[in-house]
DNA sequence: GTGCCTGCAAACATTTTGCAAAAAC
DNA sequence: GTTTTTGCAAAATGTTTGCAGGCAC
């Protein structure tokens, strides 16, 4: 049975007063400061216990993967194998519209700012694992 | 002046001729089978390097950025403050139909397999780092 | 021959893990 | 009192950097 304690309340409580999107260290200093001993191996296994629950969700902005084909901004990510698939227009139709929509949105400002591009990721289960989890 | 390599070459000719979104390791060992004295550390420089000179993109689907607001799936990244913002329907009307949108297509299969979210990230300059470019 | 680029190894950063002590129930 | 969870430190993993030698031009 799982047990509350008081480092997951302020961990929990933190995220969901901020909308800044803290990475690990600045969830961890933030905390620190109503917490002064918790320790990083903490905070790390309470974010994917949280995650686990669906409490949170990890957001990805940097890093990990490389791509060559510039053109082709959609991607399909399997949560259970973690293999990434390009999805073409031509598979998933509603795509075309989102194209185009995003293709107006980003030939535009956002706030003030400057658009340069975009990256839709749709998450789930691949063909393959979803067999896999239905046969079990 | 920059120079030509063998190693930038490999690499590069090799991003072209995969669809499956290799990660650094996954690059590095491909590569070592043409060049089997290349070091990872020179993997490294080359993908930054083709990075800066948009040869080739980085994809995230992991780490990094944590979020306790499920409902919200829209961003918008600075690429040089690096800063996450939030990108509310109301401040950009066109992401209405590209969250209706969104909806429809994950409420279906993709090719087979099943669907459980999205992320969208726009990427871009953001109000102060548009202004601060623009005046040097 | 000059100067950029690479391989190597060390440094640095990030994340995970094992374990004893502490806390939750 | 039992079992889970924590803090700590070490290990594992991932990335960057300085430098001497090698290679492109």
């Amino acid at each position: 049975m799982e047990r509350n304690t008081i480092q997951k309340k302020v961990i929990l409580d933190y995220l969901k007063s901020v909308k800044s999107h803290p990475t690990v260290d600045e969830i961890y200093k933030a905390v620190s400061k109503k917490l002064p001993n918790i320790s990083k191996g903490t905070v790390y296994r309470l974010l994917k216990n949280f995650q686990q629950k669906n409490l949170i969700r990890e957001l990805c902005f940097d890093v990990n993967h490389f791509d060559a084909e510039l053109s082709c901004h959609n991607h399909f990510i399997c949560k259970h194998c973690k293999k990434v698939f390009d999805i073409l227009d031509f598979k998933l139709p509603v795509l075309n519209i989102l194209n185009k929509t995003i293709k107006y949105s980003t030939d535009r400002q956002v706030e003030s700012g400057k658009v340069s591009g975009y990256q839709l990721t749709i998450c789930g289960l691949c063909q393959k694992c979803n067999k896999k989890i239905k046969e079990n």
